[in-house]
DNA sequence: GCGTCGATGGCA
DNA sequence: GCCATCGACGCG
């Protein structure tokens, strides 16, 4: 498998959330390898996205956004679940994909069916934020025998966004789902 | 099987 | 005073 480079995060979010869809995300922690096939993902598109963290301008929370494409976005949501994004496009374009869901693969039986869950099984948390994709901690491999079969949605849990909360920003492989 | 609701903490 | 959620609970 080829571990994906810096120029797949420069892409926008809504190319890179579906070409995100069928590929590996490793996890290496206390020595051991955590890998999962990226289900679910959403299109977080820049500073004009009202669902988009960045579009309160650039804050604490906010800053790694503004990064170059290639690094993890975490945090906090409900003072109980960790999120885990990925900021995406060029520095000051402050774009990222969430990553909603996964399905664990080798022996590894867990429940990656929501943000939540996953970052938990992941065991990544806030201290990961700014994490660089491109280290061996956390990154993603290509699996060039795999064809998601890809259905757009609206994004979960932003009605507050206006306009932008019936966007087709969500992006599901069904790929792996009986009828 | 589905709707409702409370937890809990960082952030502005 | 919000939240890019989850799981427990009540229903019947």
């Amino acid at each position: 498998m080829q571990k994906l480079g810096i120029d797949f995060y420069r892409q926008s979010a809504i190319e890179l959330a579906p070409a995100l869809l069928g590929t590996i995300l490793v996890r290496r922690h206390e020595g051991r390898l955590f890998r999962a096939r990226i289900t679910e993902t959403e299109a977080y598109v820049g500073s004009h996205d009202l669902a988009c963290h960045a579009s309160k301008g650039r804050t604490g929370r906010t800053e790694i956004m503004f990064a170059a494409g290639g690094c993890a976005y975490v945090y906090l949501i409900y003072g109980v679940h960790h999120m885990l994004n990925f900021v995406c496009s060029v520095a000051d374009d402050p774009q990222a994909v969430l990553i909603r869901g996964a399905i664990p693969l080798d022996d590894w039986k867990v429940d990656l069916t929501g943000p939540g869950k996953l970052a938990r099984h992941f065991q990544l948390t806030r201290e990961h934020n700014g994490l660089k994709l491109t280290g061996s901690a956390l990154y993603v491999e290509a699996d060039a025998n795999y064809q998601p079969h890809i259905v757009r949605t609206k994004r979960i849990g932003i009605d507050y966004a206006q306009e932008w909360k019936d966007e087709l920003l969500r992006f599901i492989d069904n790929h792996h789902v009986k009828e």
